[in-house]
DNA sequence: TTGTAGGCGTTATCAG
DNA sequence: CTGATAACGCCTACAA
């Protein structure tokens, strides 16, 4: 006859042979606290929060009271276990720090709110590895969808990317040819149409400017546009790099300088800067040099930064729409949710949230 | 005799009467799959990823070759569920799209990930509403802490802030007598030293200049900061608040617009601009209007933004360290973590990281 | 409209 | 060093 587990000595309560210890607790109120309170069950209480219409006005109001008088708050991380759905979208971002991507991630987490899922972001500071990195970790959270904002990843990260058999979007940018949905302009085209807004205007010697950073492959995508409208024109490619130390602003500042000790009938009529700093450095060093813009030199931007329109002259530049890039990257990712609950994974699509040219004093050429 | 509850049936797979469809899975591979193909318990790939030393290293490499095989990523929701610790923190900003902000988020982020602590952000646009909303979704997470960029909560989120049992961090500014712990700098400080930065050199008529906007809370601090100075030194406060319309940069071209239609001898003999935005607008609109900066009125900023050294004349202002200041709140969240692993809720304490006051050419009273 | 049974993928606990 | 067992808190599937 097996031992009776119960109830051996009543006189001393730590006589039980083998209680194992409680374990560490997420929640403080579980759901079934809230449905014993309110008499129900707790799959009621469930559908009290996912699917309020499949419950009575009553019962809805008796459990309203308790999760108030409690203060209860349904866990995520059980509820996504236990329904199979991460409802997390990861982000990797090149770089929280610019106010640009801070937009773009500011559309994307408006989208995502709206719609309950949970942003998750990482910053690679432009660095493939890291990008690696967070991708992994991503992962783990059973995204949704993730969003990487380059088109050159490892062939690790590009391998994990479809090994994860969720719809990946690469934002920013977009580049014909690539196997993920993408949203975003083409950056050559930025390029493009800078080096043509100039070459309309009759300029001839039209340089491009950018620091060697190799990490910012953008504004090379947009010098090579430069070069493809240059070369089209017949024109002289002239692409001049500055020196490793400087930031944006220093940068701009020293083309200036080399600028201004060309000898003036050989010199560029017009500088296309990679962005907006780098052409306010220019703006601003310009009087210290003896320049005057646009007369000696007309120049233009990419951003428009809230200072373009500040500037004396006032900075032509390329405005992207950041946020609304964002939003509809969040709004892809929705759709493709909802199209493919499981299967057939989408073809990529190209999604162009174009970039505007703001005309401004600064690339007026004068003769 | 009763029957056995277990098995309900050995001998014919296919016989049970109602199979139930699968419910839907969040991976693709779980524990149980690599610990079956390596030949192992599934708590030891689990070790294997948690405690490796635990684990021989006949086994670790067998469990390497499969998991690489398989490409299993551990589910973080099941975990942390399993594990009954959230792991996450959730940060609630009030303008993402600052590079201040942002700077702040990276701080945070990048001492999070080193400790494995997944950073939630949610974003308010200086709403107290919107802050309610996200504390109250933050909490379903189970966060280990939970990081807040004001202080003045409405009272259902102060609730909120208490009832969720875990550290709260207010970051950003710090003021005495808060409940929560807070990493950041006194802004009205900020106010004082400038104002003393001008008063020093024998300013008698200085201006505070700040938007209308209510939602920044900390200009207003910084405002009270220096209105304290300047009654200290007897000297009469003077704030001006711009219209509503502009932006930053306009708003203080509007300042100066003001400062030049006002007589000479009484008007302001310096101003102290909310931030480096209007401080630069004013700057830059300045020479349009025949003033000459800083003889005919010096100038300081708040922000150090990367434009401020660039400018002509130069702006004078305050530098914070927002990348360091969000990085010792990752720390403060980790000790607070360590030390309170449950019980005694470690008394708020005051984490001052500093703000240095950067003096340029703008702001040197010319007599 | 409401309830029962059981599993989601992992880790804590206890035992070899 | 390794493993069996039982939660963690919720939700899907199915039944009434």
């Amino acid at each position: 006859m097996p031992v009776p587990p119960k109830k051996p000595l009543p006189a001393s309560p730590a006589e039980e042979p083998r209680v194992r210890a409680p374990r560490r607790k997420l929640a403080t109120h579980t759901i079934h606290d809230v449905a014993a309170l309110a008499g129900v069950s707790s799959i009621t209480v469930s559908r009290y929060f996912n699917a309020p219409d499949k419950v009575s006005q009553a019962v809805r109001e008796r459990l309203r009271e308790v999760i108030a008088a409690t203060g209860y708050v349904p866990s995520q991380v059980a509820g996504r276990l236990a329904s199979g759905q991460g409802r997390v979208v990861g982000a990797v971002m090149q770089n929280t720090a610019s106010t640009t991507f801070a937009d773009l991630v500011r559309g994307m987490n408006d989208g995502f709110d709206a719609a309950g899922l949970q942003l998750l972001l990482a910053n690679t500071d432009y660095s493939q590895q890291l990008e690696e990195r967070a991708v992994r970790a991503f992962a783990g959270w059973h995204p949704s969808a993730l969003i990487v904002t380059r088109d050159d990843h490892t062939p690790d990260t590009e391998a994990l990317l479809r090994a994860v058999r969720v719809p990946v979007v690469e934002t920013w940018g977009v580049v014909p040819g690539r196997p993920f949905h993408q949203v975003g302009f083409p950056h050559e085209q930025v390029g493009v149409e800078l080096a043509r807004h100039f070459i309309a205007q009759g300029a001839r010697r039209i340089r491009f400017a950018m620091r060697p950073v190799a990490q910012d492959f953008r504004a090379q995508q947009r010098s090579m546009g430069y070069a493809s409208a240059m070369r089209e024109a017949g024109l002289k490619v002239d692409i001049v790099t500055t020196t490793e130390a400087a930031d944006e602003f220093e940068a701009g500042a020293e083309v200036m300088h080399r600028l201004q000790q060309e000898p003036k009938r050989t010199r560029a009529q017009a500088i296309v800067f990679a962005n907006d700093s780098m052409a306010a450095g220019a703006i601003l060093q310009a009087p210290s040099l003896g320049l005057e813009l646009p007369r000696d030199c007309a120049v233009s931007g990419f951003g428009d930064a809230p200072i373009a329109a500040r500037l004396h002259p006032a900075l032509t530049t390329m405005r992207p729409a950041p946020y609304e890039i964002g939003m509809k990257a969040a709004r892809v990712v929705l759709e493709l949710m909802a199209q493919a609950p499981q299967g057939k994974p989408a073809p990529p699509q190209l999604h162009v949230v174009p970039c505007r040219l703001v005309v401004r004093d600064s690339s007026r050429i004068v003769r």
